[in-house]
DNA sequence: CATCTTCTCTACCATTTGGTAAGTGGCTCT
DNA sequence: AGAGCCACTTACCAAATGGTAGAGAAGATG
């Protein structure tokens, strides 16, 4: 495989893992049986690296969340579609999410990428939702916070493996399904006209 | 002020904003304006610290929560109560849920010692929730998935300050407020009977 | 006064870190 | 066949890292 893309996803799933800083280059290196500067040369610089791989992880969840806005319905359907891809997006790639609330926690500039991929998604949703609650569909409320809310819950439920680990459960396909279909109650709950 | 205190104060803020592996013992002694080998005489180590610091933060937000537990009445009130007393901590203490997650994220050991301080809340919290779906007072579903999920929602909406920033807000405490009432909607709307 | 403990310091050190410099082998294009 | 680019290497390096060794000051205790 081209090693710029193992590169990727290697440093992907570390980055989500152990951090960015507890990650070094080396490390990456040794796993992928190159040298560092293999790495320096198709990335430039750590930061390059993480620039790219935040990139990476939000074209991809972009990409999840677009094709189940595509299948989906107007109405309900339009909150559920984006949870399930979520959720499917977290099983199929355990790590993405944990990169990216990573991201998010440095801050710029490698965040910025991240919104920029995602920002257009962000707003649509909340002008969805404020549509829908302007129609009647929705009750009325903040869509801002809703949004946030439901995006705390969702990433929160598949990252904190040791949260779930407290109360005697592991993340596998039955409890995910479990959860998601929480997460779904909570949302159609705070919905419901 | 005591320097061990201060030591604890200052690796508290530093490991919750910018991570364990990314602060550095001499990043710690230069804030403080002590040596380096000061920090070390009184854990012994980094890691020494990082127990000692994650000890600290299970036992403040224990006492923050069992406080709220003790004035509040039998029934929705055991629900709100914690959530209330979670958003009044994030407020005075806006870097301590986020160390709580950075530990978490780490694992064991130094999760291992924030568990031993929470363990006990945490079955109390599932038995309660059990006890009251028992009783009719909440609707019944996973009372472990439910604290699961909230527990997501109310760390992430606090911790996530740059998806808050994504959709135009910002963490201060009008907008706590209302984030504390969101979260405590889903939570009444997927209890009620 | 002498001694012990507590706390902090100076002086080092081996290892790891991200990054630079300078090739090397292979492939394509002319 | 030779020139040039691409992907990757070996050889280094300065700075930062967590940690050790040992001493000095201050107060408590006999």
């Amino acid at each position: 495989m081209n090693t710029r893309q193992r590169v990727l996803d290697v440093a992907s799933a570390s980055f989500a893992e152990q951090g960015v800083a507890a990650t070094s280059l080396d490390d990456l290196a040794r796993q992928l049986k190159v040298t560092k500067q293999t790495i320096l040369y198709h990335f430039g610089s750590k930061d390059g690296l993480l620039r790219d791989v935040a990139r990476d992880a939000a074209l991809e969840l972009h990409r999840q969340l677009q094709d189940g806005l595509n299948d989906s319905q107007p109405g309900w359907d339009r909150v559920e579609a984006p949870v399930r891809a979520a959720f499917a997006l977290a099983v199929r790639r355990p790590e993405l999410l944990g990169l990216l609330r990573e991201v998010s926690r440095l801050g710029p500039p490698s965040s910025e990428v991240v919104l920029e991929v995602l920002q257009p998604l962000i707003d649509g949703a909340v002008a969805a939702l404020q549509t829908g609650m302007d129609a009647g569909t929705f009750r009325r409320s903040d869509p801002r916070l809703l949004l946030v809310s439901a995006y705390a819950a969702t990433t929160g439920v598949v990252t904190e493996a040791e949260v779930l680990r407290a109360v005697g459960l592991e993340l596998d396909l039955r409890v995910a399904a479990r959860l998601r279909r929480t997460v779904l109650d909570f949302l159609r709950a705070a919905l419901a006209p």
